[in-house]
DNA sequence: GTGAGGAACTAGCACGCGCAAGCAAGAGGG
DNA sequence: CCCTCTTGCTTGCGCGTGCTAGTTCCTCAC
């Protein structure tokens, strides 16, 4: 019966009341408010009230009143997400709870007419893997939020940094040392990753040129498509392509798929390496090579940028974050 | 340099000081409120003036005012979601944010020891993929969150329903109509996967029952565990095991990998079959029978079913949203 | 004895909005 | 002409918190 009665919620009032103190006293205690003296005897008191009473602080009244929701908005792309960007964003959003902040995932689906969930939500910071467009910053600018990440001021982003292109390096420096030369790149053809299938295979072009190697030869392969593939793989076969370097692991299985069903042996005749070493990687036959992300590490350094921007927070220097590491399988 | 001031935001008390009416005007007038008469000019200048200064409602403050925030928290489980989840929640959002309301997901991660996002975010509807716990259950209602679905009070819930039964019922009957009579079921070793791999293994084993089969033989096979795989493809062949219903497509891959390892032939000697047409299906070498199911539609009723509980509006009748499919590849 | 100063509080406004209640002016019926 | 009803508004309170500007009381120096 307890729980029975639909009891209004517990205010501050309720507890002010209860023990015959002011409102604000309450609320200098409930919020370790800088500049005020509380006795020790009332500080205990209120504390020991909120909790009898299972007080909680209304979120809507807060965000009102201090003009901040302590909501931070994380905004998807409407493209496939990688699988490690469900763990990334889970540990994310355990370090801002911690920090009393809310994680909000928001998948953007340009095809509707409705309204982009920073208008009505009120977030202090918006981030997106990309820098946002135009029209979305005005749009964003316009509803009153705070700080947008990456920043549409400051052209280079962090997102461009090693976390993106320490990922292909590997890749590349595990055939070379596997003893291959002449390499191919297995890029998506999924226009919606165009920008990361870019950034990636820069990175790879980069470091085969750091490595002396000659130009790599890159292909879109699409997911699902088949006979791409096949083409692909023939194409690769006869410009002496001994080892793939794939955007992902999707991309890698494609190319696997595509080779063995045209007979040529993996990794024997040619070698393939993904990315991201998802499930798929490890569950495919043959098995497949691919590079293992600091999933954790990476979370946690996107919950840090938010609260640096937030907040003012220090910024955890350099990423050791970043870590990732090549999980050698069977197909290279 | 318009937008570089950085402006306080536009509120309703702006609209009607630049209008000269008054702001309960002007909130009538963008709420619709019944019960109040408006002169289609004045309505006409209100709309355009707000239209025209970007006005943007202050959801803190609705939600503070009204007592409900329409925010709808979907709850994840800990465990990795179905591939198709995430295509399930894309659609709910857009169906939700058409009436009005934002769905914000939310991975319960029973470690912390920080506060249930449904303490700070004040959602009206509460949505989990399986009954909550009577722990969960009592912090909602001490927050004053309305409506939970499922339902605590009701014991048979919605998820129990058709969108559970018939994807294991079509493949039991695909393999049916090949020929096949001894089946074996691989279910997935994932603990907290359990629930659902029972309520899919019962599915299978009523509709084996309802076509006259002997008795189903369980396995488990752990994801990523290709011993367990190998030692279950050896026992069903000694049962004379001819086609494997798989509880999902990762289950599936992995029984496929370790028949294929071991020499079996897929199909030929084994066939097997997978749910949910993840992309892994398409990918797999041999590629996998799969059953597709309709993620929009289960996107739309999840939606229909909270705005149902929200606001009372009517439920979807029937499901011929809940449509399955077999899409047939090479492992069967 | 008196004034300064600090500790420990309280009163009350602001945040932006929803909505109940009230009020002026005109329409319509007797 | 008076009374009622409707239209088209306005005034003002309340939602739960944060926080500024006091107010009271007590201590202590001179």
């Amino acid at each position: 019966m307890a729980s029975g009665t639909f009891s209004r919620r517990v205010t501050a009032a309720d507890i002010a009341k209860s023990l015959g103190v002011s409102r604000a006293t309450v609320g200098f205690v409930l919020n370790n408010t800088p500049g005020q003296t509380i006795s020790e005897g009332t500080r205990s008191r209120v504390l020991a009230e909120a909790e009898r009473l299972g007080y909680r602080p209304h979120t809507a009244a807060q965000a009102l009143a201090r003009g901040r929701s302590r909501v931070v908005l994380l905004v998807l792309p409407d493209w496939p997400i990688e699988y490690s960007m469900g763990r990334n964003i889970e540990e994310a959003s355990l370090a801002l709870e911690e920090a009393g902040y809310s994680l909000v995932t928001y998948t953007r689906h340009d095809s509707s007419r409705t309204r982009p969930l920073w208008e009505t939500l009120n977030p202090d910071v918006v981030m997106g893997m990309l820098p946002f467009a135009a029209a979305d910053v005005e749009s964003m600018r316009a509803s009153g939020v705070p700080h947008i990440l990456p920043s549409p001021d400051v052209p280079p982003s962090w997102e461009q940094g090693a976390s993106v292109t320490v990922g292909p390096s590997l890749q590349v420096q595990h055939l070379v040392e596997l003893g291959h030369r002449r390499l191919g790149f297995a890029a998506s053809s999924d226009p919606r990753l165009s920008k990361l299938v870019e950034a990636r295979s820069a990175a790879v072009r980069a470091e085969a040129a750091r490595k002396g190697l000659p130009e790599v030869a890159e292909l879109a392969v699409g997911i699902g498509d088949t006979s791409a593939a096949a083409g692909a793989v023939a194409t690769w076969r006869a410009d002496e392509v001994t080892a793939v370097v794939a955007y992902n692991d999707d991309v890698a299985a494609m190319v696997a798929g595509a080779a063995i069903r045209s007979g040529v042996s993996v990794p024997s005749e040619l070698a393939i390496i993904g990315h991201d070493d998802s499930p798929l990687a490890g569950m495919f036959v043959p098995s497949l090579t691919s590079v293992h992300l600091d999933d954790a590490g990476f979370g946690r350094q996107l919950a840090a940028i938010a609260l640096h921007a937030a907040e003012g927070l220090p910024l955890p220097d350099a990423d050791p974050a970043f870590a990732a590491r090549v999980v050698r399988r069977e197909s290279t």
